[in-house]
DNA sequence: TGTTGCATGTAAGGGGTTACATGATTGA
DNA sequence: TCAATCATGTAACCCCTTACATGCAACA
């Protein structure tokens, strides 16, 4: 149920519609959760029926109404024991590492041109990283920890870490596999 | 069906039975991917339906035959074309960062906890690893890419470059949530 | 005698993606 | 008038995990 998790977060924020939540999904958090509004929505049914959120309903455009979706008491609290609670890994599935583990199996340039591609999207991830990071940093927000621009901070750094480190290894793995012919 | 080609590339090594490469995923490839038997037996017979795996039955153990699987040649082409096949990157799903981005609404030293627990596990996984590095960099085999010793290193380096990036991750977060009150 | 390893399968259910379905408002 | 945005839902299907189910051989 980390779906569940993921939407409390947006919604301790501040209240949300479902498409609001889609749309944040695809926009902010998509560096690291994502989900698509046909989930979203029975999720969020769910958990109204839990009691970790409430809604309100308002005439919206379409046929239907527009519910804005709030988070309670016992929402705040589901996700504060959640947030301090063991973390357990999930067992990774990193296609582009099988595809290095197969490499005897392929033919070496036509799989190191796809660790360059991958290096070059990384690489312009990084530069688009690099800009928010510098309009992060004069926040002086960002060091407070009861701030949610301190966890976009997080996030950012983590970003910026780790595709660094992948990039790194792409072309590596690329020089690698043209080296051996 | 990403199952179907990591099942391929070990395959592609030797043959194997359904518990051999449910064995070898839990120990050798569980860096980058894992599966569960009751996954892997309904999948091999699926490959085999499609011409991309063969097998051999033999009397085993328990009630049922024993069947040994080797790869079709139709299975090393499709493992080949798979190989240089575009790469589309999956959306990623991180816990440990949905963590960070709603540290706004934890208890700040819980969560600092939760880091530090997962910066030990990587420090003794990074001892682990270079282990099997010091074992791995005096082979000659792993600088040829038509050797399966090429792709343990590749997938090796990778781990260690992304272990030690998420470790130091994890010691600045701990610190910056600790820093804050 | 009891546990571990070898060996193969099925069933139920959770979580996620893609596609189907409806319809008002705003701007080009 | 056409497209995009706002807005909410359902259905089919895929992939994966957990649990159920069977039974021999080797070893402690």
């Amino acid at each position: 149920m980390r779906l569940r998790h993921a939407l409390l977060v947006l919604l301790a924020e501040r209240p949300h519609t479902g498409y609001e939540l889609t749309r944040r999904m695809r926009e902010t958090v998509s560096l690291f959760w994502s989900a698509q509004h046909s989930q979203i929505y029975p999720e969020l049914a769910a958990m109204a029926a839990d009691g970790l959120v409430g809604f309100e309903a308002s005439s919206g455009p379409g046929p239907r109404q527009k519910k804005t979706y709030a988070i309670t008491d016992a929402g705040r609290d589901e996700l504060r024991d959640w947030l301090g609670s063991a973390y357990v890994r999930k067992p990774p599935r990193d296609e582009l590492l099988l595809r290095a583990f197969g490499s005897a199996s392929a033919d070496p340039h036509d799989l190191a041109a796809v660790y360059l591609t991958e290096a070059d999207r990384l690489a312009s991830v990084l530069e688009e990283y690099a800009g928010i990071r510098a309009e992060l940093e004069v926040m002086p927000e960002a060091d407070d920890p009861t701030r949610p621009e301190f966890g976009w901070m997080l996030a950012l750094l983590h970003g910026i870490a780790t595709a660094t480190a992948r990039h790194d290894w792409c072309v590596d793995a690329a020089r690698r596999l043209n080296a051996g012919s």
